[in-house]
DNA sequence: CGCATAACATTATGCGCATAACTAAGTTTA
DNA sequence: TAAACTTAGTTATGCGCATAATGTTATGCG
């Protein structure tokens, strides 16, 4: 592949990135949550409560980010911690109705966002969308290369 | 549309950026370069010097950002500003002869990225893509919704 | 059983990117 | 020409995400 091309993917892909992310966080302003806040809650609205390990897993980012991630959706009262008894290490997430109430708010957002993305493309393009999308993830994805 | 539908989207959009941006950290790490600085060397490889103003409008990001990505690139000796005689505010900013070096380095890692990128995808839906992706990030861009 | 190893989680640190607030320099206009 | 405005750039600060190092608990095996 030539040097054109590829930096048209890459540079597009880089632009996609920073664009959408700016665009979620605009619209997320207003319900005073940041950029990736609102995977934490739709992914607990969607499986129910689970331990950060699994959080971990599910929104494919480091535990370490997980850490900080709920601390603070604990602070502005959206999650709760509950200790699982029979592993001291494990500490299990669940939304509290406060954090219920605002998933439903997102996942509308959500929608919002995701038609406003997808504006002017054909059909067919938006179908195989997420496909396309998720084939180029796994094609980069190095948490499984490396394991 | 309905939830489900754009989740997929929405999701898949927020993964590819976390992978691909990792992928591009792994490679571009043996070069002693972090993610964002690769684009700022290509882009005065393919454009020449220009004033940060310029690179903050080419790369897409703030002028903060570009004041902390060139004093790095300047530290590890890959660019070098030069004041304009016209314009006591503005600063160009030139490769050197290290970062002439590097940005062709940069250039066949990113042919390789995008390659390993696309694999898998048809051949159409490549051919499509830079314009596919171009589409949505003009359609979330609020750089230009606000001017 | 006891010990090595794996798994869950956290703290510390660093980078990229953003916004807000500011300075300094150039430009327009009354 | 003095005042108002615009433009280039910086500093300060904060968030998301990463890796590295650490503490603690569970588990598999000799």
């Amino acid at each position: 592949m030539d040097f054109e091309q590829a930096d048209a993917i890459n540079q597009a892909i880089r632009l996609l990135s920073l664009r959408h992310r700016a665009r979620a966080s605009a619209l997320l302003a207003p319900l005073g949550l940041h950029p990736g806040q609102e995977a934490l809650l739709l992914e607990l609205a969607r499986t129910g409560p689970m331990i950060k390990a699994q959080l971990s897993e599910a929104l494919g980012c480091e535990p370490p980010s997980v850490t900080l991630m709920t601390r603070k959706l604990e602070a502005s009262g959206h999650i709760r911690f509950r200790a699982v008894p029979s592993d001291k290490r494990a500490s299990v997430v669940e939304l509290t109705d406060s954090g219920k109430a605002l998933a439903t708010q997102v996942k509308q957002l959500w929608c919002a966002l995701a038609e406003e993305t997808i504006a002017g493309l054909a059909p067919d393009t938006v179908a195989s969308l997420p496909d396309t999308l998720n084939t180029m993830t796994a094609n980069v994805d190095s948490r499984r290369r490396a394991k």
